[in-house]
RNA sequence: GGGCCGCUAGCUCAAUUGGCAGAGCAGCUGACUCUUAAUCAGCCGGUUCUGGGUUCGACUCCCGGGCGGCUCACCA
């Protein structure tokens, strides 16, 4: 018979016989006296004891992955969120109607099966029925035993199917949790208390982005989803606390790529009585203890690189990157128009004239010296043009005390020594209108409220975002950030 | 948004030059009381993403549309 219809159909007969057995296929309640792995152990446990007296015995709970019809005997694997187990459905000791009800049982509905452990001819701890309790019953089928899923819509739109399926994919989610739980634990030891800050904000501001907008229907006013944490927690300084730290979910309307997702989250921390200096000892000590934690050791594999995030991390400054990788010194090219030239000199087709100085930086970078960082480094000091959050470096025009960091050639994160000074904060602001006008850069928005925040003074502050989908693909090893995100953004499919 | 590639059974994949749309798994029937990708025999299962076109004949060629991937652009 089998479309997809008439699977469904079978299954829905079987649940339908079932019932009609008085079996309650949807039960409240399971018994469940071990996980998988928790039985296993047990029996373990009571061999090196000596094997005395009775074999232990449990109750297993999972889902039915496989079947294997002998007769009169049946092997099912049941798996749980710990593993595997396989059970042993004896006809002569489950007795007849048990065992004949095996056959409204279908690989994927969850089941129950109590009875004693024993080892198997080839070893393999099974528990041996004695009876069982279906828990829930699936009316659709599983994926493929032995292939899995491996188309990627379904796996990205179906993620339960990919789960389900593949067990790479389930540890890659384990460890993206052991990476937040252990960041949360270093920040916590250092002092700093986590905060939650609006989602829906009048401004968004913090990132130069494009927002999402929505609209507050009892205020009748329109919300911004924000593009980064950065001015709530700056504001949280300045009522006092001197560590704080957010990890939350941002939002930027903008085009998705391997490393780029509509939403992300992100780590930001503050730090007063703090420098951006201060911040790169906290980044490489905390990636590093991260990855110990988690991998067991500071090296990480990401394609044919292997990372060493052990401290400390290379440091070079923006202007020796770019004479180093580019032959560019920026110092010889001090006007936009001049740098313009040469960058256009040398090949790059797509400058926008209206390009501040700071932006054509940055593009060159973005272009001569990001794809070089390979193992983890701080690039130092950027133009001012394009860091209106940042405190300028002293004695260095045009700059600021500023770092990205990257890791596989790819960004992982922004850290500044912040402004603190309200007055240059503003002027910053208006430059940014000025270049908005300008051109055709992204550009902070000028947030009135923050101003006046930042006006009641906010102490020297060393400030950190984090991208805890990057920092994820570096520790896992994946080549894009849908592999991290559980349930990436995709286009509806109608 | 541009370019390239992909979409075939529930899943994983075939299909020669345009010539009857196939296999494995899953499912169904039967055999089998220690199997584990169980095995053996038989059977069922298709809007070939979608809408047009060319053709005696289209999974295959042409045009439009959908979704996805890669890439470029955009983007801290």
């Amino acid at each position: 018979m089998p479309g997809e219809e008439e699977l469904i159909q079978l299954r829905i007969e079987k649940l339908q016989r079932l019932q009609a057995r008085g079996i309650d296929v949807y039960p409240a309640r399971a018994a469940r006296t071990h996980d998988a792995i928790g039985a296993k152990a047990a029996f373990e446990r009571w061999e090196a004891d000596g094997a005395q007296g009775d074999a232990p015995a449990a109750s297993v709970a999972g889902r039915i992955t496989a079947m294997r019809d002998m007769g009169k005997a049946s092997f099912l694997d049941v798996t749980d969120g710990s593993g595997r187990i396989q059970c042993y459905v004896k006809k002569d000791i489950i007795g007849e109607e048990a065992y004949a009800g095996l056959a409204d049982l279908d690989l994927g509905d969850f089941l129950s099966v109590t009875g004693p452990l024993f080892r198997t001819r080839t070893q393999e701890i099974t528990v041996e029925a004695r009876s069982y309790q279906v828990l829930a019953k699936a009316l659709r089928p599983p994926p493929e035993k032995w292939h899995g899923v491996e188309d990627i819509e379904i796996r990205y739109r179906q993620r339960y199917l990919d789960l389900m399926a593949n067990a790479e994919v389930r540890d890659i989610f384990r460890t993206r949790a052991a990476i937040v739980s252990a960041m949360r634990r270093h920040l916590d030891g250092r002092g700093f208390i986590e905060v939650e800050t609006p989602v829906l904000q009048p401004e968004a501001g913090g990132a130069a982005a494009t927002p999402f907008t929505t609209h507050h229907r009892a205020l009748d006013q329109d919300f911004f989803l924000r593009i980064s944490l950065e001015l709530h927690l700056k504001r949280l300084i300045i009522g006092g606390y001197d560590r704080v730290y957010e990890i939350g979910r941002i939002f930027r309307n903008e085009g998705v790529s391997w490393k780029y997702n509509t939403e992300f989250t992100m780590l930001e921390m503050y730090e007063a009585y703090a420098d951006y200096n201060d911040v790169a000892r906290n980044v490489e000590e905390m990636v590093s203890s991260i990855a110990q934690q988690v991998l067991g050791t500071t090296t990480a594999q990401f394609e044919e690189h292997t990372i060493d995030l052990a401290p400390p991390w290379k440091r070079i400054t923006m202007r020796e990157a770019l004479i180093e990788h580019a032959g560019i010194d920026f110092a010889e090219f001090r006007t936009r128009e001049k740098l313009y030239e040469e960058l256009h000199r040398r090949g790059f087709a797509d400058l926008d004239p209206g390009w501040s100085w700071g932006k054509l930086i940055d593009e060159a970078v973005s272009h001569y010296v990001e794809p070089k960082l390979i193992q983890p480094t701080f690039l130092l000091d950027y133009p001012k043009e394009i860091s209106p959050l940042a405190k300028s470096k002293p004695g260095e025009d045009g700059i600021v005390e500023r770092f990205e960091f990257f890791i596989a050639g790819f960004e992982m994160g922004n850290a500044y020594s912040e402004l603190n000074d309200p007055v240059d904060q503003r002027e910053r602001f208006e430059a940014q209108r000025r270049l908005a006008a300008a051109g055709i850069e992204e550009v902070e928005t000028l947030d009135e409220d923050f101003l006046i925040a930042l006006e009641h003074g906010m102490p020297p502050t060393g400030g950190l975002g984090i991208g805890i989908d990057r920092l994820t693909m570096i520790l896992t090893g994946q080549r894009s950030i849908r592999e991290v995100i559980l349930f990436p953004a995709l286009r509806r499919k109608d």
